[in-house]
DNA sequence: GTCTATAGCTTGATAGAC
DNA sequence: GTCTATCAAGCTATAGAC
């Protein structure tokens, strides 16, 4: 589902004729985004400068400046991009789910299914771009100075549909159980997601951090488990610190 | 178990006499050490000059090449020194509940409580120093260029005892289901010992990052029926990329 | 062991020509 | 829109006094 067709290299933007002239700037815009990107996904805010960033797009760093006013500003495009593509996609198809579920109404099996989904597809089929993206999204999940607010500034529309959903299927669930649980999810689709090869290195090259496929089919049963066993015992615990 | 009462703030140093000369410099190299520790875990690698390292730390720039030759240097020191520690402890934990585990033996509840308590209770008793490494283990974690290969350097010794026992109380579990099921373990673990805020605000304020007591619960039972899941349904896919 | 002083570079950002 | 030129500030690292 959701086949994603967007290009994320210029070399394969497509339809736009060869000839037109305000082409140019867009581009440049975009190929600056795709280095910043890259770079970005790779060594992290700190680790990369506006120099480098030029070089590999191609262009003045003058120029960086002109359209993201500054190095934090080029941050927070290359971020926002394609967060909108990939919360629609998500939800859309979450709800498509909930509303033509199979035959005996819906399941967290189906659920997470149709909503880890998406990013699985478009890291394996939309490009390098996505790829890239990905890791930063993994990258800032765990950033203690500003992974939370900028994850929730930017993904928690998103998941609150899913919980929503969630509360459906386990209708007898307490919330509390409901958001550790999905704590759980968040960490192994974001680590995952990230494919820094650690699997790779530990299983002695029995898993591979790029083989997305299974990546998705594991997750999708290990998480359905994993909620049932949270969500289904009460186990509100008494925070005692 | 395992109580930490190793302080890891100097203010709290314990046993050392007072007039003691030769502690000075092992408190110096300390000091840089925790100093080092808090704000890499904050800002990672490149988001930290060794000048504010040395301010931190009270002492001169020069000092810290003097005692770790160059800033990668100080980085890896900040890694391992706590890394024998944190092994050692889960090591000799699951060791000594897989000599005597309950009356019916050996179950993955058991075993995961045992290999994941230790990390959670040197993040709320060992002092900040041990919070600020686990931030800092769940940054390296999700790092696309050198986090694969820093993390099994240091934490898959550790990790492949575990999968050995893990493999005793799934006996019929194939070893590619067991890898993957232990990476999404692995994900989950290391979001919540970064502690970024971020479930705070998802869940509104019902769920507190800090709250490691009910974190440690709560993931090894979704933990243990995640692994349940993936392991005894025949579930390898076949990689088709 | 610890500091001062500084070399030698790189950084983010901008002013202004075209 | 794009580039050249440049600034002030900050960086890592080291040499050498004490």
């Amino acid at each position: 589902m959701t086949p994603p067709d967007l290009p994320a290299t210029p070399a394969a933007r497509r339809g736009r004729p060869p000839k037109a002239r305000a082409a140019t700037s867009v581009d440049t815009r975009e190929s600056i985004l795709d280095a910043a990107e890259d770079l970005f996904s790779k060594h992290g805010f700190y680790g990369v400068t506006i120099r480098e960033v030029a070089r590999e797009a191609g262009v003045d760093t003058a120029l960086i400046h002109y359209y993201f006013t500054a190095k934090r500003g080029l941050f927070e495009a290359v971020f926002l991009r394609r967060a909108e593509v990939w919360n629609n996609d998500r939800v859309a198809a979450i709800n498509r789910y909930a509303e033509a579920p199979g035959p005996g109404g819906m399941t967290l099996e189906g659920l997470f299914e149709a909503f880890l989904r998406p990013p699985f597809e478009w890291s394996l089929k939309g490009g390098p771009g996505w790829k890239h993206y990905a890791a930063l999204v993994a990258q800032t999940n765990a950033n203690p100075a500003f992974g939370g607010e900028t994850m929730a500034r930017y993904f928690d529309p998103a998941i609150h549909r899913l919980i929503e959903l969630i509360k459906q299927v386990l209708p007898q669930a307490a919330e509390v159980d409901i958001y550790w649980a999905y704590h759980n999810l968040s960490g192994a689709l974001t680590l995952t997601l990230g494919e820094t090869g650690r699997l790779d290195r530990l299983s002695g090259g029995l898993c591979r951090s790029g083989d997305l496929e299974s990546a998705c089919a594991y997750m999708v049963r290990f998480a359905a488990a994993g909620f049932r066993a949270v969500c289904e015992t009460s186990a509100v615990k008494v925070d005692h610190r």
